[in-house]
DNA sequence: CTGTTAGCGCGTTCAA
DNA sequence: TTGAACGCGCTAACAG
C-alpha cells in the first residue's frame, strides 16, 4: 500500500513552496508563473497526487456534501425524487450522503446529528416526525433544509410542496365526471399532511357534487416492502364485505395499494374496469405496465427532487434564507382503469 | 445564527485543557479523574457541543464513510440492495455515499475519485466499466472494495456473488419439468457477467434435455426507468412474428423485462399461463403483485447488501485482504405464471 | 509572482 | 491524572 502525498511532498518534489502548490493545485485564481504551474502539474500528476479533501474542507469550512433523509429508497416514489437530487448535486460537484429514516424520528434526529457533525451545511428531507427541536437548532446552527413531500411548516425551511388536496380533488372530479356516484376511499393511515390532504380533497368533492364519501382508512403502517399493496387488498376485502350498495369506483391513496385494490378486486372475480374502476395517485411508471394501466395523478417525483437540490445549493452559496416554495401541480394521467358509466 | 463551539471553548469554560476535553469527549480510554469527567460531560450538553468531525478524521486519517455505487437507484433491485448495505452501516455507525454510476464508466471514475478524496476508505460497488486500472490505483492506496451484482474478477476485490448460472439453469430445468420442450429466451443485451451467465445456463440445460435454444436478445439500453419492460414487450413482438413453431414458454432475464412480456403476450390476446407460460428472474416483491403472480428464481438483494457491507467493514477494521468471497445460491419461487403441460 | 506563517478542530505524544 | 505542544493536509493573510 503507497503513502498518499500531500501538497508539502510535491512542494519539495518541486522546489516550491506549499503554498504555490496549493494555488495551482486548488485552481485558485492567485496568479503562479505558467513555469511553475506546469512543473507542479508535471509532477502532481507523474505521482499520482490526490488531494485529501478533509484538510480543505477543515480549512474552509465547506463539506461538499449534502444530505438526503427520506422514509425508506425501496419506494419508488422517493428513489426517484434521490435520483433527481443527485443529478443536480453532481452537476455542482455535490455528493449525496442517503439515509433511510423509516419513519423513525429517533433515528432521524440521529441521522441528522451525524451529518452536521460531518459538516454537511445542506438537507433534503421528508419527515413525519413531530418534534421538529433538533432540527430547528441545527438550522440556528447554519443548517440550511428543504423540505419535500411532507411539508413542515417551519420558517426557515424551503418547502418543494405538491397539491394533494387539489390532486385528491382532481381524481375525484374525473371519476364523478365518468359518472361515478359511489365513489370509495381507501387510504394508509391519515398520519401525515401528504395524505390528509388527499382524503380532504375527495371529501371536498364528493360534497360539492352531493354525494356519500366512503372511506376505508387502514391500520398500523410497517415496513414490509409490500405493505402499501398488501393494505390495499385488506382495504378492498373489508369494503366489499359492508353492507349497502356496493362502489362502482375506488379511489387509492397511491398506486401501490391501487395495486393492491385491483389484485384484491381480480381474486373477487371482479374485472377492472369492467366491474369496478380504481383510480391511483403516484403516476409511478408501473401503473402503466399494469393490465389494466392505471389511471393516476401524476407526482413530478424526479422534478421534485430537483428542484429540492438546486433549492438548497442556492441556500448554501447564496446563503440567503428560506425562499418562498414551490407548490407543484396534479396532473391527470388517464389510462384505462375507469371506467365510462355516461350512456 | 450561532457560532459552535469547539473543544478549547468548552475547556475554557471548564477551566481545564483542551486535551483534558478531547479525552471525555472522545469516549478515550485515558485516564480523567470523575469530577473533571462530569464537569466537562454538563459544560458539553449545556453548551450543546456538536463535534466537528473533519478535524477528529483529518487527525485519525478514518471518515466513518463507505461509498456505494451502482447503475441507478430507480431500480429495485439495487435500492434492495443500498438498504441492506445501509443497515450494517449504520449498526456501525456508519454512513453511506451514493452514486448513481447510470453504467458510464466515466462518470463511475469520478465518483471513485471524489470518494477517494473525502477519505473514503470502503466501497461497494456494481460496476461493468472494464477498465479497472483507476480502480486498482486506488486499490493500491487502500481502497477496500467489495462487488456485487457484477463480478470483477480483481485480486484485491471481495464478491459477494450470485450464481447466475445455476439460476437460468434451474429456471429452465423447471419450465423442461413441466412439460415445456420450445422455451424462448429473452435478454437484455449480453453484455455484463450476470446476463452471460443465465444465458449459458439457459443454454445447458436446454442441452442437456436435447432442446432446441431459442434466444432474443435486446438491442441498446437505456436509462429511462421503464427500458426493461419496454424491451420485453418489443422483444416479445418479435418472437411471436418469428416463423416456425411458437414456444410455450418464454424465459425473462429479469422480472421487469417479464412484465413487460406478459403485458405484450397479453395485448396479443395471449392468455397467461394459459397460452404461453412466462418465467422471470429476480424475484422482485412486484413479481407476487402481478395477475398472474410471477414464478421467477430469487435474489436476496437485501442479503446481498448486507453481506456485502459486513464483509467490507472486516476489511476496514482488520484491514485483511480480500476474503474468498461468498457465492449466494439462487431459489426458484413458484406462483402461478408458468403452466403444466404434462397430462 | 513567491514564500513564510498561522491556523481550521481534533487527537496524541511527552513531560510534569 | 493533567497540560503544553505538535501535527493531520490544506488555505489564506501577509511580507517580500
Amino acid at each position: 500500500m503507497k503513502k498518499s502525498l500531500t501538497i508539502h511532498d510535491i512542494a519539495k518534489l518541486a522546489d516550491v513552496s506549499s503554498a504555490t502548490v496549493s494555488r495551482v493545485l486548488s485552481n485558485s485564481s492567485y496568479p503562479v508563473s505558467p513555469e511553475l504551474r506546469q512543473k507542479i502539474l508535471r509532477i502532481a500528476k507523474e505521482y499520482n497526487y490526490v488531494p485529501n479533501m478533509l484538510g480543505k474542507q477543515l480549512k474552509t469550512k465547506t463539506s461538499m456534501t449534502i444530505g438526503v433523509i427520506i422514509p425508506t429508497i425501496t419506494n419508488l416514489f422517493y428513489s426517484s425524487i434521490i435520483l433527481g437530487v443527485e443529478e443536480i448535486a453532481r452537476k455542482n460537484n455535490y455528493q449525496v450522503l442517503l439515509c433511510n429514516s423509516f419513519q423513525d424520528p429517533a433515528l432521524e434526529d440521529k441521522y441528522i446529528q451525524a451529518m452536521f457533525e460531518k459538516q454537511v451545511r445542506g438537507l433534503v428531507i421528508s419527515s413525519i416526525s413531530s418534534d421538529k427541536r433538533q432540527l430547528k437548532h441545527f438550522i440556528d446552527m447554519g443548517l440550511n433544509v428543504v423540505a419535500v413531500d411532507q411539508k413542515m411548516g417551519m420558517d426557515d425551511v424551503s418547502e418543494i410542496d405538491f397539491d394533494y388536496y387539489k390532486g385528491g380533488h382532481q381524481a375525484t372530479r374525473h371519476m364523478i365526471g365518468k359518472g361515478h356516484h359511489r365513489i370509495a376511499y381507501v387510504t394508509a393511515p391519515l398520519d401525515r399532511p401528504s395524505r390528509i390532504s388527499i382524503h380532504e380533497g375527495y371529501l371536498a368533492a364528493m360534497k360539492e357534487a352531493g354525494l356519500e364519501p366512503l372511506v376505508q382508512e387502514g391500520g398500523i403502517e410497517s415496513y414490509s416492502g409490500t405493505y402499501e399493496f398488501e393494505n390495499g387488498k385488506l382495504l378492498t376485502r373489508k369494503l366489499l364485505g359492508r353492507e349497502g350498495e356496493r362502489p362502482t369506483a375506488i379511489f387509492a391513496c397511491n398506486d401501490m395499494t391501487a395495486f393492491g385494490v385491483i389484485n384484491e378486486l381480480s381474486a373477487e372475480g371482479l374485472k377492472v374496469p369492467d366491474d369496478m374502476s380504481v383510480m391511483g395517485f403516484d403516476g409511478i411508471d408501473f401503473g402503466a405496465m399494469m393490465n389494466p394501466p392505471l389511471t393516476s395523478v401524476l407526482q413530478p417525483t424526479y422534478e421534485m427532487g430537483r428542484l429540492a437540490c438546486n433549492m438548497l445549493l442556492d441556500m448554501l452559496i447564496d446563503s440567503k434564507k428560506a425562499e418562498t416554495g414551490i407548490m407543484l401541480q396534479p396532473k391527470l394521467v388517464e389510462r384505462e382503469s375507469v371506467a365510462d358509466l355516461r350512456g
